[in-house]
Parts: structure tokens; C-alpha cells; sequence
DNA sequence: TATGATACAGAATGAACGTTCAGTATAAAA
DNA sequence: TTTTATACTGAACGTTCATTCTGTATCATA
């Protein structure tokens, strides 16, 4: 590699890890390009010249964290047994996320905004399919194993990512001690059921 | 009541139906005060002479819409007779809410939007916490009438707030079919587990 | 009828921001 | 060394909007 495409690569580094930051701090929409402009001492034009936009810059930092998410899963995922432990495990590493990850705000807000592109639309959307994708997968490995129901994958996927979708959200007007109560809660339930006797 | 106070009252509800609208049409932040007065024909000062601000005129219709669910909610409750058939109603009324009521995408951005008063964070967190109280109640009086395992009534309410929260925002990518079923899903595995073996 | 409050009008204000663009510096390629 | 592509600069542009403010009309009240 080039001694200049080192230091190109080394300044988009530089402004993906401010804007990062800053988006943490303040949100989407409040943090403005001056704003990392003035973190990152690079001026508008070079921004633009490594992101499409705002929005494109943003969606760079979604994709690295999803990437980040997936390459942790697998390295910790072998520490349990069975699919029950391991969706305990999920929720587990989901509550720690949703406390720590500086995005997670941000995302939301971004995810929330009317005035989208379509482009970006479509792209929020392959980002939830994937996830779909994920716990439908995941599901029916375990009713494969004998582990659960023979439910309806789809649909159920579906909703346990509304389940963590809203845990997400509601996790912040919990304390922080709560939270992971409250994710272990929720999937006790979705296990094992809160009604007394099943049908 | 004098001819002026009625006038008054009615312009206001005028403006407040056509806010509506235009929100339920384009979204919180895309609908301008502009695009209010074009549709009523009432002046900006008018406005803002009824309405403190437009996050202000936001929160009426806020309020109206959880005066409209409670009252709604109390005439349908009775022809459920179990706590678990309640919550399947409560399920219904509110994958229906999500596919026909006209805030529910703008309400959506509204919370998530990072440039909110501090006054309209605390009217936010309150509307949360009377949902909460809502659940705890209800999962409460489930496990008093022996229905409902005697589970922790808060942290069950408050992931039950999140997977309705959840579901209302995943619903608006799955198809209108689906809604009811996902819904469906999701309460009979909250209820009953998806695990095979309940302990 | 005179007075005061309420309801309404709409121009003016003022700030915020994403994006573009014409131009410059740097380093690789020829 | 000359040429060319890449990396970078920052002023200027254009647009959007919520809110305020001064003034006026309308109706209730005294």
C-alpha cells in the first residue's frame, strides 16, 4: 500500500472514530459537520470527499458495528451448551451493548428520522432482515434439536427482535442495575412462559 | 358557554385535526407550522396562541390519544374472562392500533428525536411509567387469581411495555397480514414459553 | 356605549446546516 | 522532470423553520 493511501486511510479512521463519538454524545441529528469538522481538524470537503454524506457516514459506523457484533457472537457463542444458554447468552451480550455501545442512541434516532432517503431505507431494512434472518435460524435450530416448540420460526423471529428492539429502548430509562434483570426477565419468559399451566 | 369560547374551542380543535394529519402524512419533523396553516387557514400567531409550541401541540394529541386508548380499552375488557384471554386482547387492540392509528409512525419519531426539552423528556417518561403501572397491575392481579407464576410483576411489565414498543415499530415493515399473527406469536410465547420442558 | 380581554393575522427575525465547488497541495506514475 | 490522479481546503450557497412581535378585529362585560 501507498504511503498515501495509508494516510487517506488513516484520516478516514480518524473521522469515522470522532463522528463516533460525537454522535454518542449528542445524537444524530444535533451533531453537525462542523462539529467533526472541528474534532477531527479535516475540513468539510475532505468529509464529503470520504463519506457520500451524513447519512452515509453514519451507515459506514452501522456496518462496522454490525460486523463487530457478529465476530463476537461467534467467538462467545461456544461457550454454551445448549439454545436456551446460548439465547441467554444473546440477551446477555444485547444488555451489556445496549449500556455501553455509543451508538446505540444515535441508531435509534437515525432509525426513527421521517426525512430518509430511499437509499437508506433500504438499507435499514436488509440490516433488520439480517437480524430476522438470525433469530429464524436460531429458532429453528432449536426446535431441530428438540429444544422448542415447533412454533412458527418466522414469526417468532420477528418478534424477539421486537422483544429486543423494545428492551433497547426501554433500557434507558431503567438503571443501569435493572437492565440486565429486566433482559433476563423477558426471556425467561419467552422460554419458559408466564402462565401457570400450558396447554 | 359564550359564542367566542365556542369559536375558540373549535378552531382549536380544528388545527389539532388537521396537526394530525399532516403528521400521521409526513411525520413530526416534516410537517411544518406552515403546512398546519395552509391546512386550517388559521394564522401562525393562532397557533402558537393555542398551542404553547409545536412540541407542545404535539403532546395534546399525545394526551387525547392515551384518553382514547384507556377509554376504549375499558369498554372491551369485559368480554374477556381470563387474564390471559385479556392479554390477547390487549394484543389485538394494540397490533390494530399500530396498522390504522395515525400517530403511531410520528409518535415514533417524536420520542426518538435528540433535541427534546427537558419538559417533554419528563412528559415522556411519565407516559412510559403509566404503561408500566399499567402491566405491573395487570400481571399482578394474574398472579393473585393464581393464573400467572408468581414471577417479578415490575421487570415482567417492563419487558412487556418493550415488546409491544418493539413490535409496533417491526410492524411497519411486515406486511398487514402478518401483524396480527406476529402479535399472536409473541404473546402465546410470552404466556406459554417457546422451550419445550417448562422447570 | 366604552372598556377590556380574547382571538386572530402575517410579516420579520434569526439561526442552523448539509452540500457544493473552484481551487490548492501532495505524491505516484510516466 | 512533467503529468496526472488523489487528497484536501474552506468560503459560499441555498434552504428550511420555529418562534416572536406588533398590530387588528371581535365579542363579553361594566
Amino acid at each position: 500500500m501507498n504511503k498515501k493511501q495509508m494516510q487517506s486511510e488513516q484520516t478516514k479512521k480518524r473521522v469515522a472514530d470522532a463522528a463516533r463519538s460525537l454522535f454518542a454524545l449528542k445524537g444524530y441529528k444535533a451533531t453537525s459537520i462542523e462539529d467533526i469538522v472541528a474534532a477531527t481538524g479535516s475540513s468539510k470537503g475532505n468529509i464529503y470527499y470520504h463519506f457520500k454524506s451524513k447519512e452515509g457516514l453514519f451507515l459506514y459506523l452501522l456496518d462496522e458495528w454490525d460486523r463487530e457484533w457478529e465476530e463476537n457472537w461467534e467467538k462467545k457463542q461456544w461457550q454454551y451448551q445448549t439454545m436456551k444458554e446460548k439465547l441467554f447468552g444473546i440477551a446477555e451480550q444485547l444488555a451489556l451493548e445496549d449500556l455501553n455501545h455509543p451508538l446505540t442512541r444515535a441508531a435509534d434516532e437515525f432509525f426513527h428520522l421521517e426525512e430518509k432517503s430511499n437509499e437508506v431505507e433500504e438499507r435499514i431494512k436488509v440490516i433488520y432482515q439480517n437480524h430476522f434472518q438470525f433469530f429464524e435460524t436460531f429458532i429453528q435450530r432449536g426446535i431441530d434439536q428438540g429444544e422448542f416448540k415447533p412454533v412458527n420460526a418466522k414469526y417468532l423471529a420477528i418478534a424477539l427482535e421486537s422483544l429486543f428492539v423494545g428492551l433497547n429502548q426501554m433500557s434507558r430509562t431503567a438503571s443501569s442495575e435493572d437492565v440486565g434483570k429486566i433482559y433476563q426477565s423477558a426471556v425467561q419468559a419467552f422460554l419458559y412462559g408466564m402462565a401457570k399451566e400450558s396447554d
